[in-house]
DNA sequence: GTCTATAATCAGATAGAC
DNA sequence: GTCTATCTGATTATAGAC
């Protein structure tokens, strides 16, 4: 995505401290606003891919930087460490969800469940599910702190844990399972290896990987 | 664990080489293949505990070597990497496995399964089970030469494999899942990112939390 | 804000004395 | 085989010119 090749490019001469005041100054501010909301938008979807190929541990900022095809140093002007980086991938995620959710046509919960679950799959399949290791306490402070991620989290999780809990009230979901782990337990989906492992062996589709375990996770393994 | 007393200090005199070679050789050669294998255990166990606690990337040889008393140098006369010190601590777990399916008693196969899948989590729950990245190519590089591993691995497979193709044929298993990925959904159970997300709640008992896992792994999380 | 160049650090691996 | 000391390369992060 290149920014240089801009329909305003007539704009860019010096402007006076009146001019910038009475009326230019909108205008630019709302442009570069866009440029720098683009460019920024670039690099965090590079690293999203990034960590969905190879994880918080093995991307390297220079791989990033590469990818936009900018200088490393320019990337932390937008983003001040690499966790910082990776907290605003996760924060796409979760926009993206939420957008998703908000457009689910009504249904029952089970099949809300399923449609999400689904989707994150897909998302994984896809490589744009960012993936994060659990263990590296640097990033996950740094993820704890981010208001943006917390906000995103629990948007997401209250809108779902209300459909579980719809779900188990009907009598769709084992109400004997807490609440809490089903919700996990869907989360872990995201990031299921067995996913990589089907799609490696070459047998199936990918629609058919998302069904196969779709089904395993919420009918299990036994016969039914 | 310390090798430095040890019941056999009086005999630490130097030796002639005739002393050596008519009766001291093969005493000695055996106790300092002991003591070899003792203090090469002792880096694949701690080895071990960190992959389970930190991962593989996370994992420093440094912290290995401190862990276990050694200096770095001399933890790399003993495995050329730390792709190799990992690989050794999976076939550590596999060797463990081993025994354990060779001790399991007789039973249906679904409920032998079952049986594996509760150890490999109870592992995991213990800080016992290394946790590899599958996304590292230069790990995957080092297991799938090393022959020990693939032994394992393959003892492992063909033994839960039959269970599994019996448990399918006795309608014990839903039969229209293929069996390669039902084996990986069991596998998968031994990374299984809820058992700590639920064990970080405090809500629940280690054993609570193997059989709340178990449960909705083979029944799934809708009723039944 | 973007760049080149570089600092600072860390981790995997090795040299060489004992 | 074990140690201390070091090398080597990679990586995060920054300085400073434009």
């Amino acid at each position: 995505m290149s920014f240089n090749s801009t329909p305003r490019a007539g704009r860019r001469q010096p402007l006076t401290a009146a001019t910038r005041d009475v009326q230019a100054a909108p205008v630019r501010v709302s442009f570069k606003t866009q440029m720098l909301k683009a460019r920024e938008d670039a690099i965090v979807q590079a690293a999203s891919r990034l960590l969905a190929e190879k994880g918080f541990d093995l991307m390297t900022v220079d791989q990033v930087a590469a990818d936009v095809g900018i200088a490393k140093a320019s990337l932390y002007k937008h983003f001040s460490s690499k966790e910082a980086l990776a907290a605003a991938a996760m924060v796409q995620v979760l926009d993206r969800a939420r957008t998703f959710l908000a457009t689910l046509p009504d249904a029952n919960p089970l099949d809300q469940l399923k449609a999400v679950v689904r989707w994150m799959m897909q998302l994984q399949l896809a490589g744009e599910m960012p993936s994060l290791p659990s263990q590296n306490s640097s990033l996950r402070a740094t993820l704890m702190n981010n208001k943006a991620y917390l906000d995103g989290l629990m948007a997401a999780s209250d809108r779902i844990g209300g459909w579980i809990e719809q779900a188990q009230a009907q009598g769709l979901l084992n109400p004997k399972l807490p609440a809490i782990a089903v919700l996990y337990t869907l989360y872990a989906r995201a990031c299921d290896p067995v996913l990589d492992f089907l799609k490696m062996g070459g047998q199936h589709s990918d629609e058919q990987i998302v069904e196969l375990v779709l089904g395993t996770c919420f009918d299990g393994l036994v016969s039914r």
